[in-house]
DNA sequence: TCACTCGACTGGCTTAAACCACTTCCCCTA
DNA sequence: TAGGGGAAGTGGTTTAAGCCAGTCGAGTGA
């Protein structure tokens, strides 16, 4: 009685919500599967077509549907994490040859990729600067913008900046680097040794350029992870951003007990 | 030219965003301060109100701004982090006395306190039994629930579970646990030393029931996160799980530079 | 057989109006 | 002076209608 009492009173968008939230988490309606049309859900519930919208955004919310533009509403899949831990540098991903995020997607059976948007040697963000500790009045580093696929999926978007008096001579000014581990690879290989000083890790809603890049659903929060390095006499070499879907990777660290 | 012409092929609603994000950035429009109403934002665009409303929801996703019904909408304040690495254990706290979350409080002047939800001993979710190496059949965990405060603002929720045979007998059962380092200084005294060995970060929109507890606003997303430790010996002992809202509290790792 | 078009369907955006719930503050009363 | 009541203003929800934009398949044509 009190249950029934308390659902009448809340808005009609909610009670639809919640009748969807059922069927998905009874498993009625199955990962992957569509959702009634926004007009038929309303009809079925006697509301304006509106109110079923207001209802399927609740859901998208909190993760358990994504609209598709004249697709339809499907049931959001189970996530699958990517790696993402602080043992990055640590010989576990070294012996392997392969960058945690390659190696990841290849655990998790997918082909992952570094598609490269930009390479140049600008001025850095104030920001930047101070974090890597140089002078931010003329073009001193070096500033990679790469796209991350698993599968045909954008995973996530990731903006590099290296003091150029240590990326010069590397080729890191290359699209293509030449290190299957990737720009540390690289910096290794020329006798630099790393280590993670700062790591910052939010989470928000995607702005409309990262939802256009990333090929983002709605109700889709990201990632926002910036992180520092220090070599090993203590100089930052490098300042690294992500922006990651938070559906489809999460964060994992997971050491191995022996 | 080509600006006015994207622009105005643009959603109405994308172009009021974004004029209230220019103002937002350049500061016109300072952190707290109220953005003008709906109906009078509509009024000068020449929109209807839910046209503006659309634009404020998109303001609200992405983190700008958040709603108070009945009071405005406000220009969000920058995000105060909370330390959450993990060196959770390291010396830098310990040496402090007090939990890294009081500590990290302290610093940013607010006032940090756990309020106990519920402590009692259960039959742990297949999950966790699995996590903590333990049988699922018998009630052989200790489940403590917590809400964590920084000043008024209700932080984080709080879970663990805590081997019955390792709870037992540590004074963990009180709601008002005996030691500023929190449940893992109690264990500490009682000799068991912790290694952090899976982490696992995920973001996403709350459920409703979180938006309640954790009294947040529209748009906001949560951290979930979920984490194992082992004692000397490599036994798993504890098992976390914290949802905290990700406007108010990132998680942070840093190591100071000597 | 292939390529294209078109129609039916999907979600996305907008309008205009109304009512509800919450907050604030002012004014009036005891 | 302290308290209560109410008005005004705020965001929240809902309705009903229309048009736009993306998807997909059936059917047509070369």
């Amino acid at each position: 009685m009190t249950d029934t009492e308390q659902a009448d009173r809340r808005p009609a968008s909610a009670r639809i919500a919640d009748e969807l939230r059922r069927l998905i988490e009874s498993g009625e309606l199955a990962p992957g599967e569509r959702l009634p049309s926004e007009r038929e859900l309303a009809e079925r519930h006697g509301s304006a077509r509106n109110t079923a919208r207001q209802a399927i955004r609740l859901l998208s919310e909190n993760g358990l549907v994504t609209a598709e533009h004249g697709r339809g509403v499907f049931v959001r899949t189970r996530p699958a994490l990517i790696r993402l831990g602080n043992d990055r540098y640590s010989p576990r991903y070294r012996d392997t040859g392969l960058s945690p995020y390659l190696l990841e997607c290849a655990k998790a059976g997918k082909a992952g990729r570094f598609e490269v948007l930009s390479v140049e040697r600008t001025t850095p963000p104030a920001e930047v600067a101070a974090r890597l500790n140089i002078a931010d009045d003329e073009p001193s580093v070096l500033c990679r913008e790469n796209v991350f696929w698993a599968d045909s999926d954008p995973m996530q978007r990731v903006t590099t900046w290296i003091p150029w008096t240590i990326a010069e001579g590397t080729g890191l000014l290359l699209d293509d680097v030449p290190h299957s581990y990737g720009i540390h690879g690289v910096l290794e290989d020329r006798g630099h040794t790393m280590t993670r000083i700062y790591e910052e890790i939010n989470a928000r809603m995607p702005s409309p350029d990262e939802r256009d890049r990333l090929d983002l659903p709605t109700g889709v929060p990201v990632l926002d992870v910036l992180h520092t390095s220090i070599d090993q006499d203590g100089q930052p070499y490098e300042l690294t951003r992500f922006v990651l879907r938070a559906d489809l990777s999460g964060l994992r660290y997971d050491v191995p007990v022996e």
